[in-house]
DNA sequence: GAACTATATTCCAAAACAGTAATATATTGG
DNA sequence: CCAATATATTACTGTTTTGGAATATAGTTC
């Protein structure tokens, strides 16, 4: 129960929701995901480590940088199929459109490094 | 997206969940849900209310009591797929297996009309 | 090791949420 | 209409959540 309770909890977050479905497109770094969000560093950290805890997504450090993927489900079987059923759903929504158009120009060399 | 989010929101609360459960397992009025849920009324009523809203049960008026009942998902894709899944998910949560027990005992005639 | 940089953590303010007591509404039976 | 009763709503409190500024941590490069 807790832990069905916890999936649901870190998809009830509009912005936690957008970074599962950008992760779903495309491996992301945090500068990138704040980029494509507009909001401050620290919230995206946050909203990863309760999406990570959740068993939503997965962190690989590489270097300086951290990529964020999403996770292949076997933590959680909610969070699994809450995946599975997100890599469909939403696929129309107009905010999600906007962002995954700007995604293209959205990359970590251009932004941290700037 | 609000929809989704919605219906996330309303499933990341304990007590709404062991709402839907109960449900999907017999039709209840409020005073029973109170009792098998062990909260004041008032709460039941706006947890059933979020719940109603979401599209996750549906709510008759017969005479003086309101009957709850899981809705048939017509609402919202997300509540329909949501309530597929707790169909069978949760089925050996201690919390609710020990509500479940008490169900049988548990009847508006004996609480309302005490 | 020092400077730089991407990310995580801490601390704090504002907003949202869950719970209850008190009250209002609506239906039934006299 | 009046009393009784099941549910809904309101008003309030304590807790949780969200977001950001400031700071700490960790990895890279010189």
């Amino acid at each position: 129960m807790k832990e069905f309770v916890k999936v649901m909890k870190a998809l009830s977050d509009i912005n936690r929701v957008k970074i599962v479905k950008l992760l779903q497109h495309k491996m992301m770094c945090v500068c990138e995901l704040q980029t494509a969000l507009g909001v401050a560093q620290p919230t995206v950290s946050k909203h990863l480590k309760i999406l990570e805890h959740a068993g939503l997504v997965i962190s690989k450090k590489e270097g300086l940088w951290v990529n964020y993927y999403p996770a292949d489900g076997s933590a959680s079987p909610y969070a699994a199929s809450m995946l599975g059923n997100l890599r469909h759903w939403l696929d129309h929504d107009p905010e999600l459109k906007e962002i995954i158009e700007r995604l293209p120009g959205i990359h970590r060399d251009l932004i941290c490094n700037a």
